[in-house]
Order: C-alpha cells, then sequence, then structure tokens
RNA sequence: UGGGGGAUUGUGUAAUGGUAGCACGGCAGAUUCUGGAUCUGCUUGUGAGGGUUCGAAUCCUUCUCCCCCAGCCA
C-alpha cells in the first residue's frame, strides 16, 4: 500500500484491518432518521464515512433508520438525500431503509424467542421503569420474563397481528437485569405502535427498536465499520450481543468519535425543528440555521463544508469549533471563485459637478483579481452616483482614508474624486449629497504622476443602479454554547437578521439567478436569495454569506 | 456513591519513549486600485502529584475535573 491516508483514529483502525487482511473491501454507511434536516454535524459524518469509502475504495451506503413511523416523514427523506447529493456524496444503487428489512427483522426476533433469548412482557412502561432499577441500583426481572418459547412465540405472534393495543406489551431481549450497563438490563426489542408507516403503510404495527434493527442492518449490508456517535458507545455491547446470538452473514466492527460542535448555534434537531414551529426562523433553510438546506441558501459551497469537514478532525474528545472556522473556508473558497461586483447598500449621492452632464462611459471592471481567467465587465460612470454612506465623514477620526471634505478617494476601476461640498439636511445635520469633482486623468484608477490616495470606494452609476433588498446576517445566537440556554426560542439573537431595503446594485446583477454567488466588493459574500423573482415583478434579493475580515472595523472599535 | 468515555495554547487537532507541530483566531509589520487577498514575525499548551527511564504528552501509580447512560426515541 501507497502511502498512509490515516488522518484519525478511524482510519488508522480500517487501514490495520487492511493490512491484516480482516476485511478486503471496507463498507460504511450513513444512518439518518428522517425526522428532520441534516446539518452541518451530519455533515462531518457523511464527509467521515463516505470520505473513507472513498479514501479506501469502498462504498458507503445512505440507508434511512426509519423504525418510529411516529416521528417520521417522507419530507424529511427528500431532503436527506438532496442534501447528500448537494454535498458531493454518491450513494450509487446503495439507497436503504431499516424497514426494508422489517420481515427479515422479525425472522431474527422469532429466532432469539426459540433460543430462549428474548421474551413477551406485559409490564406496562411504567412497570418496566421501576424494574430497571437505577444507575446505582440493580434491576429486577419481570415476572413473565420465563415464559416458556412456546408461548412467547405466540404473543409475539399476536403482537404481529395486531391482537394487542399500543403498550400493552413489547418483547425484550433476555439478558441481565443486574448489569452495571442500564441497556443491557433486558432492553425493548419491539413495541406495539399502531401507526401506519410511511413506506410499509400498514403492514406492521409492531416497530424494532434502535439497538435491534441496527446492528441487524448493518449485519445484513456487509458494513464493515459501523461508525457512530460518543452516545452509543454505551450500546456497543448490545450490539454485539444481538449479532452474537443470531445467524447474521457478518459482524460490523461500531467505532464511535465525537459529534461535532459548532459556537453560536445548536445541533439538536429537536431544537432546531422547534425554531422552525415557534417561527423564529423562517423555515428549515432560514440562511441563519446551521442545516445544510441553510448554509445552501446562505451561500455556502459544498467545497467549504467539505474542507471544513476534513479539517476538524475527528476524535472522541467532546469539543466546540469556533464559527470563525467554518467562515474561514467558506472565505477561502469564495475568495477564488466568486466574481467581484459593486453593490452600495447603504446609498449616499455624489454629484461630480464637473462630468458632462448625460455622457455615459463604459470603464473596465475585471471580475476577479485572484483570478485573471474569469475576465473583465463594462461598468457605466456617469455625472450622478451613489457611494456608501460609510464611505463619507465630514469630520473623520484618525485613520479614516475614505472621503471628507477636501480629500481625495478612488472610485474602484474609475476616477479620483475630490470631495468639495456637502449637502445636509438641516434638521438632522445628516448629509443628503455631496458634490465632489473629478480628475480626468486618472481615468481607470490610477495617475500617471503618481500620487497616492488611501481610499477605494465602491460605487454604482445613479441612472443605471438597480434596486435590491440585501439580507445581512449574523450569528443565531449571541451566546457562545447557546445549548445551555433554557429557551432556545428566546434566545435567538433579534439582531441575527437584518433586512435593507432600496440597496442599489451594479446593472450586471439584472439576470442573477437564485444560488448566484458574488463578492460585492469590500462588503462580503452574497448570494442570490430564492425569494428573488425575474420579469415584470423583478426582485433582487441577496443573502449575505460571509463579511469581509474588515480591518477598519476592529480599528473602529479600539477607537 | 454503578457502568462507559474523555482531558495537549483562546478554539480545534497532530505527535504512540527522542526538538510539542499544524490550522483558525489574536497581535505587529510588509504589500496592495477591495481597510479584501497575499507575505513575514509573534502568539503564557501536555489537568495535578508521585514513579520508571539517559530521555515521558506517550509507560506505571494516586488524584482532580468534564461528558454519556435509568425512552415502548435514534
Amino acid at each position: 500500500m501507497e502511502e498512509s491516508l490515516a488522518r484519525d483514529f478511524i482510519r488508522a483502525i480500517i487501514e490495520e484491518d487492511l493490512k491484516n487482511k480482516t476485511h478486503e473491501e471496507i463498507i460504511t454507511r450513513f444512518p439518518p432518521e428522517p425526522n428532520g434536516y441534516l446539518h452541518i454535524g451530519h455533515a462531518k459524518s457523511i464527509c467521515l464515512n463516505f470520505g473513507i469509502a472513498r479514501d479506501y475504495n469502498g462504498r458507503c451506503h445512505l440507508r434511512f433508520d426509519d423504525t418510529d413511523p411516529s416521528k417520521e416523514e417522507i419530507e424529511y427523506i427528500e431532503s436527506i438525500k438532496e442534501d447528500v447529493k448537494w454535498l458531493g456524496f454518491d450513494w450509487g444503487d446503495h439507497l436503504y431503509y431499516a424497514s426494508d428489512y422489517f420481515e427479515k427483522m422479525y425472522e431474527y426476533a422469532v429466532l432469539l424467542i426459540t433460543g430462549n433469548k428474548a421474551y413477551v412482557d406485559d409490564l406496562s412502561p411504567e412497570q418496566i421503569r421501576e424494574y430497571r432499577g437505577t444507575l446505582t441500583r440493580t434491576g429486577k426481572e419481570s415476572p413473565y420474563r420465563n415464559r416458556p418459547a412456546s408461548e412467547n412465540l405466540d404473543l409475539f405472534r399476536r403482537m404481529k397481528d395486531g391482537e394487542f393495543d399500543d403498550g400493552a406489551c413489547v418483547l425484550r431481549a433476555k439478558i441481565d437485569m443486574s448489569s452495571p450497563n442500564m441497556n443491557m438490563r433486558d432492553p425493548t426489542l419491539y413495541r406495539i405502535k399502531k401507526v401506519p408507516h410511511h413506506r410499509t403503510k400498514d403492514r406492521w404495527c409492531i416497530y424494532p427498536m434502535y439497538d435491534f434493527a441496527h446492528c441487524l442492518s448493518d449485519a445484513m449490508e456487509g458494513i464493515t465499520h459501523s461508525i457512530c456517535t460518543l452516545e452509543f458507545e454505551d450500546h456497543r455491547p448490545l450490539y454485539d450481543w444481538i449479532l452474537d446470538q443470531l445467524p447474521v452473514p457478518c459482524h460490523p466492527r461500531q467505532i464511535e468519535f465525537a459529534r461535532l460542535n459548532v459556537s453560536h448555534t445548536i445541533m439538536s434537531k429537536r431544537k432546531l425543528g422547534l425554531l422552525v414551529e415557534k417561527k423564529a426562523v423562517s423555515g428549515w433553510d432560514d440562511p441563519r440555521m446551521p442545516t445544510i438546506s441553510g448554509l445552501r441558501r446562505r451561500g455556502f459551497t459544498p467545497e467549504a463544508i467539505r474542507t471544513f469537514c476534513d479539517r476538524i478532525g475527528v476524535a472522541k474528545t467532546n469539543s466546540v469549533v469556533d464559527l470563525a472556522l467554518l467562515e474561514h473556508y467558506i472565505r477561502e473558497d469564495l475568495n477564488k471563485r466568486a466574481p467581484r461586483m459593486m453593490a452600495v447598500l447603504s446609498p449616499l449621492k455624489v454629484v461630480i459637478d464637473n462630468y458632462q452632464e448625460d455622457k455615459v462611459e463604459w470603464l473596465d471592471a475585471e471580475n476577479n483579481p485572484e483570478d485573471p481567467a474569469m475576465g473583465s465587465r463594462k461598468l457605466p460612470f456617469t455625472r450622478e452616483l451613489f457611494i456608501e454612506r460609510d464611505d463619507f465623514m465630514e469630520d473623520p477620526p484618525p485613520k479614516y482614508f475614505r472621503l471628507a471634505p477636501g480629500r481625495e478617494i478612488r472610485l474602484k476601476h474609475a476616477y479620483y474624486i475630490r470631495c468639495e461640498t456637502v449637502e445636509k439636511d438641516p434638521k438632522t445635520g445628516e448629509a443628503v449629497e455631496i458634490h465632489c469633482t473629478y480628475d480626468e486623468k486618472t481615468r481607470g484608477g490610477w495617475s500617471e504622476d503618481g500620487r497616492k490616495v488611501r481610499g477605494t470606494s465602491h460605487w454604482v452609476s445613479a441612472p443605471h443602479a438597480l434596486r435590491a433588498e440585501v439580507r445581512l446576517y449574523d450569528h443565531l445566537f449571541c451566546v457562545p454554547n447557546p445549548a445551555e440556554e433554557k429557551d432556545i426560542v428566546q434566545s435567538v439573537d433579534p439582531e441575527s437578521l437584518t433586512v435593507l431595503d432600496g440597496c442599489l446594485v451594479e446593472p450586471g446583477l439584472a439576470d442573477a439567478k437564485p444560488g448566484d454567488t458574488c463578492q460585492f466588493l469590500r462588503q462580503g459574500y452574497f448570494s442570490v436569495d430564492a425569494d428573488s423573482k425575474a420579469g415584470v415583478k423583478k426582485r433582487l434579493v441577496f443573502n449575505r454569506t460571509a463579511t469581509l475580515r474588515d480591518t477598519w472595523a476592529k480599528i473602529q472599535k479600539k477607537q
């Protein structure tokens, strides 16, 4: 074998298994429950499982762990498939559902009963809880524990045939009520739920529990390494126990790793769903959400997410990754690929007094200084322009390089302009229009005499500019670890979304399509939102994916 | 006070008996037609004590702290 690809302890185990010939082909799986949308934490697991399959020429199955029809929906199955594909992974022909195995699982359960390894328990849920004991007190055996196999077989069949109500009885493994591992105290294997299943419809009214279904699904698919998160560590003895009792095709090895946490957001599907339900966000794909669909709408790229997942590492230590790291990788990716555009978010009118009225010059503007192959475009320059309100100050503080009375700046790709006079609102004192002169010898944005200007501003031509709505996003929560907050809905930062209407963008953006990404020069990366409309009802909406690093903001903070 | 895991700099992660490295963040500077990007330098770390060893993040030992488990959820 060539160079080791082992970047983490799981790959190290796999390489060892390959070396020892324990396995010749590596088969992993990504097993989501279709009860919510995928988030960045799932992306870590997807990149791990599919990444391992790719690295070792194996394969990775997509398997829906659909054993609880009361919580699962088709909508989630569709979104999960879409998200995995969008992230850039392909399960080929290997799309499976735990529900596809219900028949086989039932047979395995019968085998367990026949071998006196499982029994039907009539205890109520409350009684089962009492009998289970506590962390420090051992449990006690159910009075139904020693029913003969024949009786259990009959009862289990009748459970399946719908003779009993929900909760009347369950099938339990017969293991050890005094085990220090709670999972081994005769865990429930099957429960009655007279709920139609989104795939098997009314075929079943008993459904297997995770612990029974998961190991068997893995074994039936020939999974070699069953990678899951830390909380299942305690379940591994049960995973192994079940497979040891039954004539299964193989016995996969379960390996646990720490799930991903990211600062300033949450990963709990339940809490994310609560935000959606309580309308604290616009939906699962709200651009502030850490969901894959939210990140996609926000303008993140699959490449950036994959790079992030590859770089955060895989270990068993509980940790919280700084959101700044995710932002770093999207900036890194978009810096290379996003075409630069000019957009004025908070417009301030500028009149170039010595520029001929009605004249329009079409100036060259490079699309991306990082990549000359992206070419250039033409930008209209006229006597009346708009610049960013923040780019002008009547009485600027030290280190302010932008426009102020008497000062000269460069308009990107255009001319040097000097501020001559300011028109102010008599009531507020706020600048409403500034008058400038331009130096016609600085066309293109540079001067032959070599004089320097410290500031460069972006701008749009007033008669050509297009109106747009721009949505600025910030951390969903201002606290670094919102998972610890009592009321998650209340904790949403009201300033996590700022809607700016009346923004002005350059005319080249007229045909922008939802999903298109660009950099608004000096401001950040933006993506066209799905709320945008073409045609008569023309509407342009941009989502801010990420800001640019902002040194000036830091200087201001310190002042 | 049962069982299972874990602890390396601000954050994340390497180093498996031989110079504690990398990335992000932060700070300083260079450079720049984006206060972007790029480049350079810096950045109080092996949870604590004892032991083995020429040499310990790594091995032994005692302790401390953190996470998970008592669903007919996954």
